[in-house]
DNA sequence: GAAAAAATGCAAATGAGTTGCATAAAAGGC
DNA sequence: GCCTTTTATGCAACTCATTTGCATTTTTTC
């Protein structure tokens, strides 16, 4: 999904050393079209790689835990992952097909919070915002006309 | 939350047969100040009558699918659920404590999407949107000056 | 290069939610 | 009311994404 963003500094930039694997998934979420869950990860890992799946777990957790990647809740039991909104990658929201999982990226000019976290007035620190559109994509629809 | 609502009709409105139990969780959620997973439901009931814990979780389906009852995904792996937007509760946003879990309403005003659900050229038919803030909420907070 | 620290692998556990099937309660027909 | 059919509830077992514990590499530090 980018080239201007180098990985390698992205990650050191908060203090996670690039290994191999970190970088390889890493990269799959880079290029990945729609946010994948960690067993999407996997299999893509897989592809040309010995990896554990528990090692995806926590490279993930790493990559979410420094704010590389962000962690993208469903209305499945599962989570999502893509890179986490920096200068290159606007905040956006998201579209969550309850039918087959597919989740959406949206342009991120609709859709966007009218606010810069105005955190005065809310019930706590807030260090992260989520829109999901949840529904039937066009592929899932029974009728279509 | 609301003595406007009468949950015997709000459900058999949808088709729903309101027996005890039923109508105990829907009192429950309607008089609940935030969200609730199905085990604080579950909690809740136990209190002053017998019931299973997979009835619940089946109550809680039919309510969703009914559309009364909305479910609300978060950071961890279970679900809330709260009252269904309708013409006496406006939709809004949510706020969510990643350490102790609590999810919090926010007023209706802040925080609501700028559109009537513009399906075209989305991915597919919207039914339902989320809005959730992420943090710690200040009860959590670390250190407070 | 040896010791310490960090990353990875493997097996087992966790736990919210689900499924199958038995029983109880409610609805319909007479 | 009484019998039949449908729907709701209970109980036990299951599912499956994620996590945990601990052993084994791999990397870093000295
Ligand atoms: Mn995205
Ligand atoms: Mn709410
Ligand atoms: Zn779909
Ligand atoms: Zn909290």
């Amino acid at each position: 999904m980018c080239e201007r963003c180098n990985y390698e500094k992205l990650m050191e930039g908060v203090g996670i050393r690039a290994t191999k694997h970190r970088l390889a998934v890493l990269r799959i979420l880079g290029n990945a079209p729609s946010p994948m869950t960690a067993q999407e990860v996997f299999d893509a890992l897989k592809a040309d790689r010995s990896i554990n799946r528990v090692t995806v777990y926590r490279i993930l957790e790493s990559l979410v835990e420094g704010g590389v990647v962000d962690k993208i809740s469903t209305g499945d039991r599962s989570f999502r992952y893509g890179l986490a909104p920096n200068d290159n990658h606007p905040q956006h929201a998201h579209f969550y097909c309850r039918l087959c999982g597919l989740m959406t990226c949206l342009p991120p000019e609709s859709f966007r919070l009218p606010f810069g976290i105005p955190s005065p007035g809310l019930p706590g620190v807030v260090e992260k915002y989520e829109i999901r559109l949840d529904g039937v994509c066009h592929r899932c629809r029974p009728e279509k006309s």
